[in-house]
DNA sequence: TTTAGGG
DNA sequence: CCCTAAA
C-alpha cells in the first residue's frame, strides 16, 4: 500500500512523500489495485509538485483562482511561493478573472506529465460552489530534503503547504467555525462549503509545518514560518487543488478526535464500531481509513496529518493532537523528505504513583508535570472503561485502575481550565519542539504507573485474568513502536495551533487513551478476546448439532441470546477454529484444551451438516439428529 | 442483516 | 477477532 515515488517536475524541487492512495474497496480487495514497490504509483505531492511547477509558469489568473479557493491546498515550494505570492496579492484585488477551474487544470495537466494513469483519479473539477473569502490561509511547511543522490537540491528546502490536510480547516474547526468537509469515500461527494471566518483563518496563522532533517534531529530545521492574517491576506497564495489532492493528501490521514460522547462507551469498542457504522457513509470511510491505517502498521508507511473531523462532515472543535515526527520510522525508507505538523510534544515524563494514590492524585501529578511545559490552563480527567472517575479521593486500587490491568479502557483527558486559562503560557507559539509527544508520554508514564504500581490481578473473573495478563504483556511490549503507531495511526495530537481552544471550549479536549500504542484506539479498538468457556463451547455444538451450519444468527438466538459479547458471526467463527481443532493434533492445539469428547461432537456435526444441508432440513426443535448414528457423522480422519 | 470466508 | 463481499 505504500506508494511512494519521486517528482522531479520541470526541474524545480523535488518532491518526495509517502502517501497512500486508495482505492475502492472492490478494486483492492481484488488486488487490483495493488502496491507496487518499484514506487510507479504516484504520490500526492508528486501531483503536487507537478501543479506548483505548473503554477509556477500559469498566469496570474489561475493563482487567483486558487486563492479564491484557499480551501484546498497549496504547496508550492518555497522559491516558487515568493513568486506566487506577488501574483496572488495583486491578483486578489482584481478579483477573479473567469479563470475557474485554474488550479484543476495545471492539476490535470501535471498529472498527465506525471503519467498518472489512474483512471479513476481522473482530473476531477473545482467545485464550483465552493467559495472562499479570499482570506488567506495558510500553514507553512518547513521541509527539509534529505541528501540524496538523487535529488538536486543539497540544502533544504522550504515549502509551504497550506490544505485541510494540514492546517488551515483545522484551525477553523478550532473556532467553530469551521469549513465544513464532509468526506466519503472515492467518486463521491465532498463538501467544502462555507468560507471560513476571517477570525477563525487568523487563528490559523500558528499553525506550522515543518520538516525535518533525518539526520539532524535534534538540530532540527525550521524553515518558512509565515503565516497569514486577514489582515495579511496574501501572505500565501492559495491554489486549489482537487479532490484527488484532497484525498490523498488529507482523509486519509485524518481521524476525529473522539467527543465524549464517544468516549462514554470507550469501554465497548463493539458498541463504538457499530454505531459509528450506522452513522452514516462519511463515517463508513472514516472506519474504513481507520482499518487501513491500522493495516499500515505493517506497512510501515505514515504520513500523518492529524485532523478532526467528525463523522457529521463537521470539524470538532476540541481536540488535543500531538503528531510526531519518528525518525526510526523514516529509517526503513529512504525517503528524502520528512514533515512533521508542528506538535506540542512534551519530554518524557516519568511518574511514580503509589497503588494507593488516589485518582486526585495521579491527576495533580499529571497536571503538574505537564503544566511546567505547556503552562496551566487545563486539567486531567482520568478515564475507565469510558467513565470519568469523578471521584479524586479514591485510590487509584479503589478506581480499579490497578486491578483492570488493561489499558485499553485506561485513559486521559486533558481539559480545558477556563479560570486559569491563560493564552500565552498555554500555547506558547512557535515554542520549541520538544522531544516527544503528550500522546505517547501519557502513555508511557501511565504504563510506568501502572507497571510500577504492580499489576495486581484480583480480578473478580478469574476467566479473564489470564486475557488481562495478556493484556499487559502487550502494552508493554508494544510500547517500543508507539513512536510509529502514533504516526501512523495519527493519534490526537496537541497542538499549539489547536490550543487556543482551551480557552473556549468547556468539552474535554481528547482522550488520551493510556495505550495509545496499540493498534487501534477509539472505535476501531479491538474487542478484548473473550476465550469461550467449555460450557460455551457445548452450547455452541448443541445449538449447531441441531440447527447445522450456517444457522449462526439462529445458533445465536438459541444458545447464546443472552450473551451480547457473542455475535452469531462470532459463533461462526468459533465453530470454525473448532473444526479445525478437532481436526489438528492434540498437540498442536492451543489454548486452553477442548473436551475431546467436544470435539468428536464438533467433528461429527460438521462432518454430518456437510452433507446434509442445513438451511434446508434442519433438524427442528426437540428432534435433534442423531448424528453419531449418523455414518457420515462419524469423526472424520481427514484434515 | 446474515452468511461465508479471507485475514 | 476483524473485515467485507454477497446474498
Amino acid at each position: 500500500m505504500v506508494k511512494k515515488r519521486r517528482l522531479d517536475n520541470n526541474g524545480s524541487t523535488g518532491f518526495q512523500v509517502w502517501s497512500i492512495p486508495r482505492a475502492p474497496r472492490s478494486a483492492r480487495k481484488k488486488g487490483l489495485y495493488k502496491k507496487t514497490t518499484d514506487g510507479r504509483n504516484f504520490g500526492a505531492i508528486e501531483l503536487l509538485a507537478s501543479l506548483a511547477g505548473k503554477l509556477l509558469h500559469e498566469n496570474e489568473n489561475s493563482a487567483s483562482r486558487a486563492a479564491s479557493e484557499g480551501c484546498n491546498l497549496l504547496l508550492i515550494p518555497k522559491d516558487m511561493l515568493q513568486y506566487k505570492i506577488d501574483t496572488v496579492e495583486k491578483s486578489i484585488k482584481s478579483e477573479d478573472h473567469g479563470s475557474s477551474g485554474g488550479g484543476a487544470f495545471a492539476l490535470e495537466r501535471a498529472s498527465e506529465n506525471s503519467q498518472q494513469k489512474d483512471s479513476s483519479e481522473r482530473s476531477p473539477k473545482v467545485e464550483g460552489d465552493t467559495t472562499w473569502d479570499g482570506t488567506s490561509v495558510s500553514t507553512n511547511f518547513a521541509c527539509c530534503e534529505k541528501e540524496s543522490s538523487e535529488s538536486k537540491s543539497t540544502v533544504s528546502k522550504s515549502v509551504n503547504f497550506c490544505s485541510e490536510v494540514s492546517k488551515s480547516e483545522k484551525i477553523m474547526a478550532v473556532n467553530e467555525q469551521a469549513v465544513v468537509v464532509s468526506c466519503s469515500n472515492d467518486s463521491t461527494e465532498e463538501h467544502i462549503s462555507k468560507p471560513c471566518s476571517t477570525n477563525a483563518i487568523s487563528a490559523g496563522r500558528k499553525d506550522d509545518m515543518r520538516f525535518y532533517r533525518e539526520d539532524d534531529d535534534e538540530n532540527i530545521s525550521r524553515f518558512s514560518k509565515s503565516r497569514c492574517t486577514k489582515s495579511k491576506p496574501s501572505k500565501h497564495s492559495h491554489i486549489i487543488i482537487d479532490r484527488r489532492i484532497r484525498k490523498l493528501l488529507s482523509f486519509k490521514h485524518w481521524k476525529p478526535a473522539p467527543q465524549l460522547k464517544d468516549v462514554e462507551s470507550f469501554g465497548s469498542g463493539r458498541n463504538i464500531s457499530s454505531n459509528k457504522r450506522r452513522i452514516n457513509r462519511h463515517s463508513l470511510y472514516y472506519h474504513d481509513l481507520l482499518y487501513k491505517r491500522k493495516k499500515l502498521l505493517d506497512g510501515s508507511c505514515f504520513m500523518n496529518t492529524d485532523e478532526v473531523l467528525s463523522s457529521e462532515g463537521h470539524y470538532r472543535s476540541h481536540g488535543v493532537y500531538v503528531n510526531q515526527y519518528d525518525p526510526a520510522a523514516f529509517d526503513a525508507m529512504d525517503s528524502q523528505i520528512k514533515f512533521s505538523i508542528k506538535s506540542f510534544m512534551i519530554p518524557e515524563l516519568l511518574i511514580d504513583v503509589p497503588e494507593t494514590a488516589t485518582v486526585g492524585s495521579l491527576k495533580r501529578t499529571i497536571v503538574e508535570a505537564i503544566s511546567t511545559i505547556i503552562g496551566r490552563g487545563f486539567h486531567v480527567g482520568v478515564m475507565l472503561h469510558g467513565k470519568k472517575i469523578h471521584d479524586d479521593n479514591r485510590t487509584l486500587l479503589q478506581a480499579g485502575i490497578s486491578c483492570k490491568g488493561n489499558l485499553d479502557n485506561f485513559g486521559f483527558m486533558l481539559e480545558p481550565n477556563l479560570t486559569q486559562s491563560s493564552p500565552k503560557s498555554i500555547a506558547p507559539q512557535d515554542s520549541h519542539i520538544l522531544p516527544c509527544n503528550i500522546s505517547q508520554q501519557l502513555t508511557r508514564t501511565l504504563d510506568k504507573v501502572i507497571s510500577d504500581m504492580g499489576v495486581s490481578h484480583s480480578s473478580s473473573d478469574p476467566g479473564n485474568s489470564t486475557s488481562v495478563s495478556n493484556n499487559n504483556v502487550d502494552n508493554s511490549h508494544d510500547l517500543d513502536v508507539s513512536l510509529t503507531q502514533d504516526i501512523v495511526t495519527g493519534k490526537p495530537s496537541f497542538e499549539s495551533g489547536d490550543l487556543p481552544i482551551l480557552q473556549t471550549s468547556l468539552e474535554p479536549l481528547a482522550v488520551v487513551p493510556a495505550n495509545m500504542n496499540n493498534k487501534g484506539s477509539e472505535q476501531s479498538q479491538r474487542r478484548t478476546r473473550k476465550p469461550f468457556s467449555v460450557l460455551e463451547v457445548e452450547a455452541l455444538i448443541q445449538a449447531v448439532e441441531e440447527l447445522g451450519t450456517g444457522r449462526w444468527r439462529d445458533v445465536k438466538l438459541r444458545s447464546f441470546e443472552n450473551k451480547d459479547h457473542r455475535t452469531y458471526v462470532d459463533l461462526k467463527d468459533k465453530w470454525r477454529t473448532l473444526v479445525h481443532t478437532a481436526s489438528i493434533a492434540a498437540q498442536q492445539r492451543r489454548g486452553d484444551p477442548v473436551p475431546q469428547q467436544l470435539l468428536d461432537r464438533v467433528m461429527a456435526a460438521h462432518s454430518y451438516w456437510s452433507q446434509h444441508h442445513s438451511k434446508q432440513v434442519g433438524p427442528i426443535d426437540g428432534a435433534p439428529i442423531e448424528i453419531t448414528d449418523d455414518p457420515v457423522a462419524l469423526p472424520s480422519i481427514k484434515v
